[in-house]
DNA sequence: CCGAATCCTTATTGATACTG
DNA sequence: CAGTATCAATAAGGATTCGG
C-alpha cells in the first residue's frame, strides 16, 4: 500500500509496482542470502527507518513475494523468508548488480565489503553453472572469518550462510581483493591473478570452481567473457 | 537531485541510486526503443507529471545515461537518447520484464498491448541470438500497422521503429496474440501455436526466426525452455 | 532484546496552470 | 512543443515509545 501503481499493461510497470518502492528491493536482496529476523534486516539496512521496514515487509508479504514463519517454540522468533516468487526476482537483483559494479570504485580494504556482497556480486554474479562437469556440487567459501556454503543443484546456484561438513572444495577468499578484481575486470584485462585460496579440493574440483566462477588465472591474449 | 543515496558499497544499491526513483526505469524502458521527444515520452507514459519527466531526465543526463541531441535544424528538436551506460540497463529492464510477464494478465484484445510492449515483451525478451545460424540478419514484424525492425548484430538483436527495405524476414503478428502466448506459455506447455504470419522470407529464415525467438510451435512432448 | 507503532518534520510526488 | 511554476497531497526520515 504505498506507492500508487503505474496503472500501465505492461510487464515492467507491474514489476515495479511490486517492487518498485524505495528499499523494497534491498530488503529482496538481504532475503536472498536466507530467511532473516527483522532485526538483521535492520543491521544490513543501515538508515531504513523501522516503520518503513515493517510496512514494506507487510507489503511483501500481501504481495505474495515474503512468508512470515515462526521457529519452533523453544526461542520463538519470527523470521522473514522469500516465496518462490520472491526467489524468481533473483534476477532481477543479479542484473541491477552487474551493472552496478562497474561503477563501483574499487574497495579499500576488506572492511568495505560485506560478506554478503561478496558472495553475491564477487561470485554469484559471474556463476556459470553450465560449466560444470554436471551433477550437484558443494563449496564452501570464507571470506574473512565468515563462511558460506554454496550448492549447485539442477543447474542452479544457492547459497547459505555457514559451512557444511563436507564440500568438493573449501576456499578462503579476501573479500576486498575479490571485488577489486571484479570492478577491474568487468571489461578488458583481469590485472592480478584472484585472490582465491584453496583449502580443500581435488585439482579438478578446484579447476571447476575456477571456471564456474570465473576466477581462473589471466589468459595471455585478450579474454572476452563469454555470455 | 531525487531522492537520497542508500549510502551504501553495494552495486545494486549504487544502481537503485540512479534508477531506483519513481518513473525513472519506465523512461529508461521507453527510450530502449529509440531516441524520443518529450512529448513522445509524455505519451507513452501517461501519467507521469511534466516536471517530474523533465526532472528525471535532467537526472539520467547529469548521471550519464541519457544525452539530449538537437537534430539538425531544418526541424529543430530536442530528442532524448540512451548513452551507451544507459542501454546497458536492458538487461535489467528485461529481467523485470520477465518476472512481470507471469504476474500479467492476458490482454484481452489488441487496444490493450502497445507494439512497443509487444516488442519487449513477447519478442525482446525471449530472443536467443545465439540460436540463429551466425551473421547478421534483419527482421521486420508489423505489429497491427505499426511495423518495427529488428537487427541482429554482433550477437545481440536492437530493435527500430518503421521498417526497413530489404529483411530476411517480414512477419505480421497480432499483439494480443502474442502476448496472451507468453503470459500463458512462461511456464508449461503452450496452448496455441503462435500467432506469426510470414509475408516474406525463404524457408529457412522463417526457421531461424522461430527458434531465435521461441515461437516455433509446440513439440509433443513436454518443452524445457533452455537458458 | 525483538518487532514493531506513534509522532512529527522534511522531501518527493502529483495535478494543474502557465510560459518562452 | 518543451518545458517551469505553484501548491496540495503523500511518502520518507528520524526519534522515541511500547508491548511481549
Amino acid at each position: 500500500m504505498a506507492n500508487k501503481s503505474y496503472e500501465q499493461y505492461c510487464p515492467v510497470a507491474l514489476t515495479l509496482d511490486a517492487i518498485g518502492d524505495r528499499w523494497t528491493l534491498l530488503i529482496v536482496r538481504e532475503l536472498l542470502n536466507g530467511p532473516q529476523r527483522y532485526s538483521d534486516l535492520q543491521t544490513s539496512l543501515p538508515g531504513i527507518p523501522p516503520n518503513l521496514l515493517a510496512s514494506r515487509l507487510r507489503d511483501l508479504e500481501s504481495d505474495g513475494l515474503v512468508e512470515r514463519q515462526t521457529l519452533p517454540p523453544p526461542a520463538a522468533r519470527t523470521v522473514f523468508a522469500l516465496t518462490a516468487d520472491g526467489r524468481d526476482l533473483e534476477r532481477v537483483v543479479r542484473s541491477l548488480g552487474r551493472w552496478g559494479l562497474r561503477r563501483l570504485p574499487p574497495p579499500e580494504d576488506d572492511g568495505d565489503v560485506e560478506p554478503g556482497m561478496a558472495v553475491r556480486s564477487g561470485l554469484l554474479t559471474f556463476a556459470q553453472p553450465r560449466l560444470a562437469d554436471g551433477g550437484d556440487r558443494t563449496w564452501v567459501v570464507i571470506f574473512g572469518d565468515e563462511p558460506y556454503t554454496l550448492f549447485l543443484e539442477s543447474g542452479r546456484v544457492r547459497t547459505q550462510r555457514g559451512r557444511v561438513e563436507r564440500a568438493d572444495v573449501v576456499a578462503r577468499i579476501r573479500p576486498a581483493a575479490l571485488l577489486r578484481h571484479r570492478v577491474a575486470g568487468e571489461k578488458g584485462a583481469r590485472r592480478s591473478r584472484p585472490p582465491v585460496t584453496f583449502l580443500e579440493g581435488s585439482e579438478e574440483k578446484v579447476a571447476e570452481f575456477e571456471r564456474v566462477f570465473d576466477l581462473a588465472a589471466p589468459a595471455p591474449s585478450a579474454v572476452t567473457t563469454p555470455r
